[in-house]
DNA sequence: GTATATGCAAAATCTTTGCATTCCC
DNA sequence: GGGAATGCAAAGATTTTGCATATAC
């Protein structure tokens, strides 16, 4: 299954940067590999406290700040107050809709040089920051909102 | 003064958009203009009260969300909760800190064509999203950090 | 064993809302 | 004049903190 090597990876790379594989994070990071509805820090909440009651919230904001830092997730703007998630195992940036917030995933294959350019211009414009990643994401209407708008 | 012109222009796009032209927002538009300092609206709204006294943050906070639905200016992510804004009189990206959360602007000629090319991108691989404008963020180290962590 | 992570609940932040009043067009 | 914007304060969300307890390595 392909999503257990995904999973194995995220966990060695948790092992690399020397961050204890915990429980709470593995069905955290489970969830985030295996649900692309760029969740919010509540949908995960709540989703997981069913199976593993006594999860907190403030453990849920803890796991994914490290995720974060780290770079196996990335976060994204949330229409209406608070921020989403996404596992960002395969690079790639988001549509997101203007009207009504939906998150888009698009997968482009030359991601990579797109983000080593990003990351070349930046250094080329300001020689003192030392980029590592790039994020990208296009502002515009989803099908659904163009059809409600030009009713 | 080039900057009399920048709020000209601002302000015909505000009436363009059918949106009136109140005191408050004129001074607000005025400082985001000629600050380019990231503010958060806290910023913004100790800055003004000074001198407009009886402005609310509610009114700076619906400000700033109509600025940005007409795009002329952006909000960006806060490493520490909130949010701050730019104004997008010439297109850029910013590049930022992920160890103290310090925001550049960098200026790039080719934006436009960068821009362009996202939504080029993005309307390939999903033919039902429409977009409009694009947003780039690249991610690493300012200076100061970088040396204050080789310690 | 020890440093680290967790849960809990309270506190701190940040943002929105409702409504009477004011004001732009 | 009329619809839209504002100020105010309260309510609602969201996120962080402190600390005792539990646990990964």
């Amino acid at each position: 299954m392909e999503d257990t090597s995904v999973y194995d990876r995220s966990i060695a790379i948790l092992k690399q940067n020397h961050i204890r594989i915990t429980p709470q994070r593995q069905i955290i990071l489970k969830y985030l590999i295996n649900h692309h509805n760029h969740p919010s820090v509540e949908t995960i909440y709540k989703a997981l406290e069913k199976d593993f009651s006594n999860l907190s919230m403030a453990t849920v904001y803890n796991t994914l700040r490290l995720f974060e830092d780290i770079g196996i997730i990335i976060q994204l703007p949330n229409k209406d107050g608070g921020v989403r998630f996404d596992f960002f195992g395969t690079p790639h940036f988001h549509a997101i809709c203007e009207h009504c917030g939906k998150i888009i995933d698009i997968q482009y294959p030359n991601y990579n040089q797109l983000d080593h350019e990003l990351q070349d211009i930046t250094k080329k414009q300001d020689p003192d920051f030392t980029p590592s990643r790039s994020k990208v994401e296009v502002y515009g209407l989803c099908k659904q909102c163009q059809q409600k708008l030009n009713q």
